[in-house]
DNA sequence: CTTGACTCGGTACCCTAGTACAGGGTGTAG
DNA sequence: CTACACCCTGTACTAGGGTACCGAGTCAAG
C-alpha cells in the first residue's frame, strides 16, 4: 500500500531535515507525488531512494546542480549510460589528482614536524613547497565560469 | 632585481581576478611587501608562490580558514617548536582523512564505472541504480560539523 | 596635457547549501 | 474542546568564497 509519507517522514527517513526537503523541491530536485486536500505534501517510496541519491552523489562529490543533471539523465530515454558513465570517470580523475596533492602535503607536513624535532627553524614557510606548482591538476572542478 | 609585482599582475599571474587578492589580503591569506607613495601594492615572486598555494590547498578541500594555518605553520625563534608540531599533526591527520575519503569515494567510482557497460539506456544505469543505495558508502567524510 | 588602463578603499551584491523564524492551518489524542 | 505535534508559505539569515560597482587618484604613452 503505497506508504504516502508526510514530509516530516521523508525527512527523517531521509536523514536531513524537512527543511532541505523543501529546499530540493525549489531546486526541482525532488517533488511530492501529491498533495492531500490540506495543501500537505505527500510522498512515495521513490522519493526516499531519490532522497538517498542525492546524498550519495554529494558525498562523491557532485553539486546539487550536477545532481540535477544526473537525475535528468535517468528521465531522459534518449540518453546512454555512457553519458553517466563519463561523468563518473570525471568525478574518479578528479579524485586522484586530489589524491596526489594530497600525499604531497603529507610529504612536506612530515618533513616540517621532523625538521621541528631536529630544532631547525626555518624561516619561510615550508608548506609552500608542497603545494606551489601552478595549475597542471587542471582541476576542472565545475566552477568553470558561469 | 624582486620583480615587485602589481596587484593586477599578480592576479594574472595566478589566474585570480583583483577583488580576490585584495579579499585574500583581508583574510590575512596575502599581503603585499610595500607599498608605494601612491598607496598601490607591491608584490613580490613569493606572493606569486603563496596564491598558488591557496588555489591548490582550496582544490584539496581545505577552506581558507584551514589554509591560512597551514600558511601559519613555520618554525621560527618565537613560535615554540611544540606548537608548530602539534599543528603539523594535526593538519597531517587532516589530509589522511581527507585522502582516506578520497580513496573510498574513487572506489565507488570505479565500481559503478565497472557495473556500467555503456550503452544502455540510463534507465538500467548501474551507477544511477548504485547511488539510490541507502547509505552504504558511510562516508565518514570530513564534514563532520564544525 | 590628455587619454586609457590601472589602482585605491568601501560597500553592495552573487552563488551554494542550507537553516531559522514568523504567522498561520491541520490532525489527532485525551 | 483543547493541546500539541505537525504542516503550510514566505522571507530572512548563515557561512564560505568570491564579484561588481563606485568615485577618485595614479601612471605611462602619445
Amino acid at each position: 500500500m503505497a506508504s504516502g509519507l508526510t514530509i516530516g517522514q521523508l525527512a527523517k527517513a531521509g536523514g536531513v531535515n524537512v527543511q532541505t526537503v523543501r529546499f530540493y523541491e525549489r531546486l526541482h530536485l525532488l517533488a511530492p507525488t501529491a498533495r492531500k486536500p490540506s495543501g500537505y505534501r505527500v510522498y512515495g517510496e521513490e522519493a526516499v531512494r531519490r532522497l538517498s541519491f542525492i546524498k550519495n552523489a554529494q558525498a562523491l562529490g557532485f553539486t546539487l546542480r550536477e545532481i540535477l543533471e544526473l537525475l535528468n539523465l535517468r528521465v531522459s530515454s534518449n540518453t546512454r549510460c555512457g553519458d553517466v558513465q563519463r561523468r563518473a570517470e570525471a568525478k574518479l580523475a578528479q579524485a586522484g589528482a586530489k589524491a596526489r596533492d594530497l600525499k604531497a602535503l603529507a610529504r612536506v607536513l612530515k618533513d616540517l614536524i621532523r625538521a621541528c624535532q631536529a630544532g631547525q627553524p626555518t624561516k619561510r614557510c615550508p608548506i609552500l613547497k608542497g603545494l606551489e606548482k601552478k595549475k597542471e591538476v587542471d582541476n576542472g572542478n565545475s566552477k568553470a565560469k558561469r
